[in-house]
DNA sequence: ATTACTGTATTAATCATATAATACAGTTAG
DNA sequence: CTAACTGTATTATATGATTAATACAGTAAT
């Protein structure tokens, strides 16, 4: 069973959306792999203390992008591929790093200047 | 005159708080200072394509977080010392870098590799 | 002073997000 | 079989973001 344990849902950003780019990511770090079960709905509302819909809405949008299966009555699984995965790492590190790096630039921080920081957080 | 030449809107962030963020950003950096000239909010609603109205809004926050200085009539003025500054760009690159190596850990990166990655994007 | 530009305020409408309360239909496990 | 859990659907409501159309008051420059 796919685990939010560390998942902490953050402003600014659509609950929908960072629901998804959790699964997401557990996906490209093999934590979430091919025929995983996803928590219910109404488990995982409960769980993070938002409204059943705001969690079909997520897996609505992972089953239009065929990630996840779901049948009336059964759990939803993970639908994954290598050709998937490979698509939904290219997205998810190339928007992540693609906009850091634009922050940081804007900022006026010199390339070994952001590294350093980076590397500093990092810990 | 406070230039919006390198600024895009996108999805998924409140508009208003884009302007907020690359006014913040510039100031940062040094391209924007202490009693430099914001744009009217007219100018800027029709150059970015957005209700003035939200414009607005984003520099009333500022104004209300002492960033810039308005009066009815007259240009708004942007309004920093070096307390401010610092303040400003803590915030900014802390909550930047901060959510982009949660974002690269939870996706499987290892240090090197994100630190690779990020210098692969910089040009 | 007149003109053209400023900031500010108000009201209304629209859209996306999120919540709330139900209901129905299919599955899984005891 | 039955009870408890699944996914799915519907309707209503609230809020925040954004647009729209005005209006008023103050500044700056000619």
């Amino acid at each position: 069973m796919i685990s939010f344990e560390n998942f902490e849902i953050v402003d600014g950003i659509s609950i929908y959306l960072q629901i998804i780019q959790y699964l997401k990511r557990g996906m490209v770090s093999g934590k979430i792999g091919n025929g995983d079960a996803l928590p219910s709905r109404r488990n995982l509302s409960a769980l993070l203390g938002v409204n059943p819909n705001t969690i079909q809405k997520a897996y609505h949008m992972l089953e239009e992008e065929g990630l996840i299966q779901s049948q009336t009555g059964a759990k939803s699984l993970v639908c994954l591929n290598d050709d998937k995965l490979s698509g939904i790492r290219s997205d998810l590190l190339e928007s992540d790093v693609r906009s850091v790096v634009e922050a940081l630039k804007q900022a006026g921080l010199s390339k070994s200047e952001a590294l350093a920081l980076m590397d500093r957080y990092w810990e």
